[in-house]
RNA sequence: AGGGGUAUAGCUCAGUUGGUAGAGCGGCGGUCUCCAAAACCGUAGGUCCCGGGUUCAAGUCCUGGUGCCCCUG
């Protein structure tokens, strides 16, 4: 049993598929609120039906927020939206946050090094860096805490290192408080097996393509540019290809599924991992609203 | 029916002059404080179609089957 008080901030993260938007939804109707996206590709304004983003009818039904307010080839990230979700954190209505990006969770509960943000030239410059460039001018400290392996990585780290004068471990170790403490908030981890997860993603998929996800894709086709962060939905590049011509659509579409429960493997694993002071809430065998209890009174 | 080709990991395929097998993808596990639906790391899978033969030794050569593909009639 889960008791939930009045204004208090609901969490909801999980794997994709997972049911998380519906259980927003649920709480937003029947306790108040406003569903928070937390998903790092929700946010922007292409791909609506292959993010999975809601649509007009779960619009009408409560109030959204974050949600389709970035243009698609616009850049974004944890920074950017730590900062849009702060309005909404102490507005009168309850905060639902609901998504499967890790790291934004992360940042909200734990806190967020405010690093300036890297200018466009100087990202451009270190694109074009060998990395053992990058590693070279890299403190010893920040070494140790990065994975020297994984370019993005090293490059972010250098990327703070060349902009800021300070290393990214400087950074890290003044970071600010988290905007909202997780102990303020009641966190639920969705957890759904693997199984009935993979089957879900494939149906889900499918029914994305009845609802016109080609339909999408040949809209988004013109404006297509894989390094555009909106472009990195799953089923994009995949669709985009068949549109070419360069798979057929069962390849795209089994494509897209294969790439869907990788993610939601990894998803698995960081919420396994990070979210243990979280509630793991099973979704396939328990009923979801029995375990919840929304209480007249603040709990504590 | 005749001729040719092919049969190696779940899939697509590599395997040099014979020395009991590899890759990519997928699977499984993990890492991650600003590209995170990203990026990265680790790992398990094979009676090498079946039988016989040559050889100290055969995925590799010979032979007989079988499956599949192509061509001819």
């Amino acid at each position: 049993m889960i008791r939930i008080s009045p204004h208090q901030p609901v969490l909801i993260a999980g794997p994709t598929a997972s049911g998380k938007s519906a259980l927003a939804l649920r709480i937003a109707k029947t306790q108040g609120g406003v569903i928070v996206n937390a998903d790092a590709l929700q946010v922007f304004d292409g791909w609506r039906i292959l993010t999975a983003r809601p649509d007009d009818a779960d619009l009408a039904e409560a109030p959204h927020a974050l949600y389709g307010h970035v243009s698609f080839d616009a850049d974004y990230s944890v920074g950017h939206w730590v900062r849009d979700v702060a309005p909404y954190l102490h507005d009168g209505r309850r905060p639902i946050i609901v998504g499967g990006t890790g790291l934004n969770f992360h940042a909200l509960t734990q806190g967020l090094a405010a690093i300036p943000a890297t200018p466009d030239a100087l990202r451009i410059h270190a694109n074009t860096l060998p990395l053992s460039d990058l590693l070279a001018a890299l403190d010893p400290e920040t070494i140790a805490r990065i994975d020297t392996q994984n370019r993005m990585r090293v490059q972010r780290a250098w990327e703070v290192l060349q902009n800021t004068g300070r290393s990214l471990a400087d950074w890290q170790d003044a970071t600010p408080p988290p905007l909202l403490p997780l102990d303020q908030t009641v966190a639920i981890t969705l957890d759904a097996p693997k199984d009935w997860l993979n089957e879900r993603i494939a149906r889900r998929f499918d029914l994305m393509l009845a609802h016109g996800a080609l339909d999408e894709a040949r809209a988004m086709r013109p404006d297509w540019n894989p390094d555009h962060l909106s472009s990195k939905a799953i089923g994009a590049s995949q669709l985009i290809a068949y549109l070419r011509g360069e798979l057929t659509l069962d390849e795209a579409r089994e494509a897209a599924i294969v790439a869907s429960r990788q993610y939601a493997k990894r998803q698995r694993t960081w919420f396994r991992t990070r979210h243990k002071n979280w509630h793991n809430l099973p979704i396939a065998t328990a009923d979801i609203s029995a375990t919840l209890r929304f209480t007249d009174h603040p709990a504590n």
